[in-house]
DNA sequence: ACAGAATCAAATTAT
DNA sequence: TTGATTCTGT
């Protein structure tokens, strides 16, 4: 048994009921789950196949696996669900496919596919209003609101329009036997809550319920939590109000309350003592939060020592920040004698990733970036998976339009405009449709060809892929597929130079080697493979052996992780807090823009807790911003943390006053401050 | 049907 | 400045 302190030791044993654990950052959470976990299998006879813990990405489910490995060993924790609440989904929906009246072999439609069908339903090219859109309409499903319901309250919001989208969507996604990220979560509620056969299986297997970054719930997650666990409530909830950084998408912190209001017998237990940073650090980031509304008190201490001081460097503008940021790490590691891995930069949105790639490039500095463009959405990847999906359910129209076009095979807009008016007019799919005896009058000899040519290859793979039991292994169907594809060639004609087709290339063998290295995990061959995929959105290679490079990162997907040293940077009004664009910047709501400011402000909480020994931010003067260069200030959060811009703590007085912020800003500016260090 | 050229819009965060 | 889409000629 791992060490604990009382409060962590209170969580893991309390089992009379529904437990909240308030895990401020570094508090050691994780250490808490996995010792509960234990503590369930090893000291209270529960069978591991009856616990289940919830995170919301692959990496924390990951992570939380492996260290259960070495707490109880490979053979004990076997059993044990540990996934992401989406891959639950999948597995719901899979094994009760039937009672929705959707196929096992469903695809999962990613954003793109997502967006691509608002289009066609819209009938638009305007961007942001598809975008919009699918917003809207997401966080509707968020909210567990059906179409009907959804238009009840787009009356009042003035969102009439993505109402009405919202139906010919769902209908759309039936057709092609499809869901989207939300439905994962909508349906399996919408299932579990309609039928007593199916909650019944679903609560009776699900024994002991264990939920990760609980504060990044959103309704219908919080439904799913209730109808899984139901009239027992064994479940334990660990989470940080002040880490909620998912409002956008969804998320909402009232379900911290609510848990209190729809458990009365809820036991709530606060983890305050922090494992990770320096006292410097930890009062900074009590400061800084103490800003924001507080629903629980909560405030964190350390027993490590006063540490380094933070520094706060101005900017002329993000070039120099990037260099000069590159140039202190370097130098820093050389005086701290410490690792490349030791370092993290951290940034408010991914396009300050750029400047910063370039300035390490130039030094030689190894870096690793997370956050961003992931590796399952670049073309050639989903040029692959569009084919894979196909085999697998071919009624997945979104595939068959992108496997059918790519490599250029004689199928082109005509051929596809035909095809579709055909199979909107029998109500079938177009690989359906592509079948279809009428299409004969309405293609060309050499059109109908090439796409009688593509169902053919198609139908092949589907019969190689659908013969258990000894069905041939997915490897060779893989590679196989991929020479027949003539994918190699494909991209050497098509790329730009050679450079960048090699690359395109080892990002295909890539996803081949990893499909294979998966292919074993999932016994009903394709199917749960490619199912799998769509909700893998990082490529987790990094489990084989870390490499020694900084770490590049979101402050969004900074969270949960720590570094001996991080550079924050960017930190300027209009940045970071992230204030949107300029000409919606009129305070129409001034409630929604405090909400928005605090959810910054945690954001800011949570880089500043990554740092474990010193903490370094800068800001620029002049920084470029859609398409200009523009003057930025120094964030408020600098004060608030209780600095001034040079780095130098205030008084408690100075921090609270907003004119004397006004007037350290002003001073600031006709000074000319200079890099520190 | 397709490849290269020309034009145009663009910027939060991500399962 | 990039990156993506549309246009144009074969």
């Amino acid at each position: 048994m791992i060490p604990l302190n009382e409060a962590q030791q209170q969580a893991v044993r309390y089992l009379d009921g529904p437990c909240l654990v308030l895990a401020g950052a570094g508090s050691g959470k994780t250490r808490v789950i996995t010792g509960k976990i234990a503590y369930l299998v090893q000291e209270r006879g529960y069978s591991p196949r009856q616990i289940y813990a919830l995170t919301f990405t692959n990496k924390a489910a990951l992570e939380m696996a492996h260290r259960l490995e070495s707490l109880l060993g490979r053979s004990r924790a076997r059993g044990i669900t540990i996934s992401t609440f989406h891959s639950l989904g999948v597995r719901i929906l899979r094994e009760e496919a039937q009672e929705l009246g959707l196929k096992k072999t469903f695809s999962i439609l990613d954003s793109q596919d997502a967006m691509g069908l608002i289009q066609e339903i819209v009938q638009t090219t305007d961007k942001a209003r598809i975008k919009h859109l699918m917003h809207v309409i997401s966080l509707w499903k968020n909210a567990a609101l059906d179409p009907d319901e959804a238009a009840a309250v787009a009356n009042q919001t003035g969102e009439v329009d993505a109402s009405r989208v919202y139906y010919s969507y769902q209908a759309t996604l039936k057709a092609y036997q499809a869901v989207d990220f939300d439905d994962l979560i909508l349906l399996p509620l919408r299932l579990l809550s309609s039928n007593p056969v199916v909650r019944a299986r679903w609560q009776s297997r699900v024994r002991y319920l264990l939920v990760d970054e609980y504060q990044d719930t959103n309704a219908c997650q919080y439904q799913l939590l209730r109808e899984l666990t139901g009239e027992r409530a064994m479940f334990t909830a660990v989470g940080d109000d002040d880490q909620a950084i998912y409002g956008w998408r969804g998320a909402t912190i009232e379900n911290l309350a609510k848990l209190q209001q729809d458990y009365p017998n809820l036991h709530l237990i606060k983890l305050e003592q922090n494992y990770r940073s320096s006292q410097t650090i930890l009062n900074a980031a009590n400061k800084v939060i103490q800003a924001n509304p507080k629903l629980f008190d909560k405030k964190l201490w350390s027993e490590h020592g006063v540490g380094e001081p933070i520094t706060v460097t101005r900017m002329d503008d993000e070039h120099m920040e990037a260099k000069s940021v590159a140039v202190r790490l370097s130098a820093a590691r050389f005086e701290k004698q410490a690792n490349w891995k030791d370092f993290a930069i951290l940034y408010r949105s991914n396009q300050q990733a750029r400047v910063i790639e370039q300035a390490l490039r130039e030094l030689r500095i190894p870096y690793t970036i997370s956050g961003g463009q992931s590796f399952f959405e670049k073309q050639e990847i989903r040029d692959l998976l569009a084919y894979l999906r196909l085999i697998v359910n071919d009624e997945d129209d979104p595939a068959f339009i992108r496997a059918a076009t790519t490599p250029r095979r004689g199928i082109g807009q005509a051929s596809l405009q035909v095809l579709g008016e055909l199979a909107g007019k029998l109500q079938v799919s177009l690989m359906r449709a592509a079948q279809h005896e009428d299409l004969k009058d309405l293609l060309q000899p050499r059109q109908l060809e090439a796409l009688r040519g593509f169902v053919s290859f198609v139908q092949h793979y589907q019969k190689r892929a659908d013969m258990p039991p000894d069905r041939e292994p997915v490897e060779k169907l893989l590679d196989n597929l991929l020479s027949d594809i003539g994918y190699e060639n494909h991209l050497f004609d098509t790329a730009p130079d050679d450079r960048s087709a090699q690359a395109r290339w080892q990002n295909v063998l890539d996803l081949m080697d990893w499909l294979k290295s998966r292919a074993a995990e999932h016994e009903d061959g394709l199917v749960g493979l490619v199912q799998h995929i769509s909700l893998v959105t990082m490529l987790e290679r990094q489990q084989d052996e870390e490499p020694d490079a900084v770490k590049l990162s979101t402050l969004h997907a900074s969270k949960g992780l720590e570094f001996p040293h991080v550079y924050l940077i960017g930190v300027e009004e209009g940045l970071l807090p992230h204030l949107g664009r300029e000409d919606d910047l009129t305070v129409d709501d001034a409630q929604a823009l405090a909400n928005r400011i605090q959810e910054e402000r945690r954001l800011m909480y949570v880089g500043i807790t990554r740092a474990q020994r010193s903490l370094h931010l800068t800001w620029c003067a002049r920084r470029r911003r859609a398409r200009q260069e523009r003057v930025c200030e120094i964030s408020r959060f600098v004060a608030e943390m209780g600095l001034n811009a040079a780095g130098n703590e205030v008084s408690e007085q100075e921090v609270i006053s907003p004119a004397k912020r006004l007037d350290m800003l002003k001073n600031l500016l006709a000074s000319k401050q200079k890099v520190r260090g």
